[in-house]
DNA sequence: ATACAGTGTTGAACCGCTTCGACAACGCGA
DNA sequence: TCGCGTTGTCGAAGCGGTTCAACACTGTAT
């Protein structure tokens, strides 16, 4: 291995001004630098990670917690963890991947491995949320927990994104209106999405003057179809149908059709999903974007943030935007706006 | 931060016999490690792993460099995340996760900072295995290079696998085949196991007399009806499918209906995909499992092998297992045994 | 009693880098 | 010419562990 005193001695200078050449944290005058720089591409120098992480006390690498579940939204949190990647790339830091499930994780990744934490798939009472406020290093949360008090956050507004989708299908005409969410396992777990995504459709429903009808929404195509056949039973009506549950939305679509409906024209679908998800179904659905890129990328920056300089907590909530497709349409002509 | 010297003070001991008493390298005596242990438990310590890492040259951390786009088979990728990482961690390693496009990343990390590299998503011509073989750690790669000479992979046996698939549709009596492959990118980007999956496809075919048609199916909806359109125009008597394509699956599911075709009955479809992909259609699908986990688990396996002591370079290809599901039926009542 | 082979413990060197304080060389204004 | 602030470079002291050689004990065989 290539040490940097290998490099000081090729170049004729001592290993501390190879170091302020590599930093920048000193003046260094242009020939030393261009022959400290030779010296470097000669040897193919790397400094060596762990001996600059001892000596500086910054790693350069980030820890993130994902869920390694193959659950649900396995593109979703794909996503997530592609966002976070670049993004911390970009800023010239590596990723160390841990599992929900490696409790003991966080304090030993903490000590020395890593300068900062992301975690994701965050509950109502999480269990990690007092382990992180104990650490040196500054952690974001992706996902809202009840109290979020003292730590930072970042998520989708999925109250705001419930409440644009009653009012826009309500825009089109549509007063027959169903909620398929996530499956049980998540509310089970108290994740707190759901509960937003819910508080938002039944407030905004009531503000329309509209009845809630909202099912759990198991994954398997049988649990999807269950789903549709009880809100279509208390609901018979139905014509317009919120969907947040990115493995059942093929499930629906064909459990509709095989309901003598069809999608576009007498039944309208909006997802809440990843565009490209909502792009690629037989018909192309109207949806509200899952940002889960952005997200990611939010989540390192607001660490980045904090790893630089005391900052004050703060949570932020990305507005939802709506992607019109083909799954959507006004229910009767002289649709009134439902602004 | 407790260092090791807080902990030694507080058992009265030197800290030489702290790092013996923790790693077991020397006997201690019952009496002292007892001490020390309180001592430990007392201070909360953890040992700094970069510290660690610089005295013993190990890091306890291996690199796993995924192909994190919202590509195809994104499931199947979290499979092979959540096997490397699981077990790694069985181990007491953590997973430093790259990106493929992070060209510099495998020099970097290998200066301090892992013990080793999983490589996904290999191509024929793979411009990385030059760069690992000089380094100093082992690699594994998952997926097969066109020449594996010098290095050790774990995949899937692709060829296997289309044998399998061509011999039980052959053995229901089914003689009018189709193959529903890949993505075309997949193959621009010469990843090896599309080609072996053909090779074995066109051998088996050629063996049992049959007329070998081939498609290459893109991820949306609209190509992978045009490819299903395309293998029934080639071959109009088409009764068996074999669809390698996740993405693909529902798709051509709801196209064979569009055409009056009823899967399990009137035509047969074999999947290659991971189980619980085939159990999620609307129809379960016959399927050989693409066992992702596990080739993620062996990858590790190797790869700790390979870092406790020189070992040749082997390469292990999965044995294939096939899932009777209600996709696939017996096309003529006495099927001869098609083993 | 003497030598000898374990045991258990320790001090010190070292891993490769960063960073602080010191200092030489230089130009500048007084 | 003297003193002083700049600029560029260096030596040495860590950072927090691991590990080697050395050593003080015991107990056992001679």
């Amino acid at each position: 291995m290539t040490t940097i005193d290998d490099v000081a001695r090729r170049a004729g200078v001592s290993a501390s001004t190879v170091s302020y050449a590599l930093s920048g944290k000193r003046t260094i005058s242009a020939a030393t630098r261009l022959r400290v720089e030779k010296a470097i591409a000669d040897l193919g120098y790397t400094p060596h990670a762990g001996a600059r992480a001892l000596a500086s006390a910054r790693t350069n690498v980030l820890a993130l917690m994902a869920p390694l579940r193959p659950d649900v939204d396995v593109s979703v949190i794909m996503q997530f963890v592609t966002g976070v990647v670049t993004k911390a790339r970009s800023h010239d830091y590596d990723v160390l991947l841990l599992t929900q499930e490696d409790a003991a994780g966080l304090s030993r990744v903490a000590s020395g491995m890593v300068d900062g934490l992301i975690l994701m798939d965050v509950e109502a009472q999480d269990p990690r949320i007092p382990v992180v406020t104990t650490l040196r290093q500054p952690t974001i949360l992706i996902g809202l927990p009840e109290d979020s008090r003292g730590i930072s956050c970042v998520d989708f507004d999925f109250d705001a994104a419930a409440r644009m989708a009653v009012r826009h299908l309500r825009g089109l005409g549509h007063r027959n209106l169903a909620l398929l969410g996530p499956p049980p396992a998540v509310l089970e777990r108290h994740t707190t999405y759901a509960d937003r995504l819910f508080t938002g459709y039944r407030a905004q429903c009531a503000a329309d003057g509209l009845e809630p009808v909202i099912e759990a929404t198991g994954t398997s195509h049988a649990a999807a179809l269950a789903a549709l056949d009880a809100v279509l039973t208390r609901s018979p009506g139905l014509t317009g149908l919120v969907v947040h549950n990115e493995a059942a939305l093929a499930s629906v679509v064909s459990g509709l059709r095989d309901h003598g409906r069809h999608v576009g024209e007498d039944v309208a679908v909006l997802a809440l999903c990843p565009a490209y998800v909502a792009e690629s179904q037989p018909i192309p659905i109207t949806s509200i974007d899952i940002p889960a890129l952005t997200i990611g990328e939010v989540a390192v920056e607001m660490l980045l943030e904090r790893m630089a300089a005391p900052h004050a907590t703060e949570t932020r909530l990305l507005a939802p935007t709506l992607h019109e497709r083909q799954s959507t349409f006004p229910l009767q002509p002289p649709a009134p706006t439902g602004r």
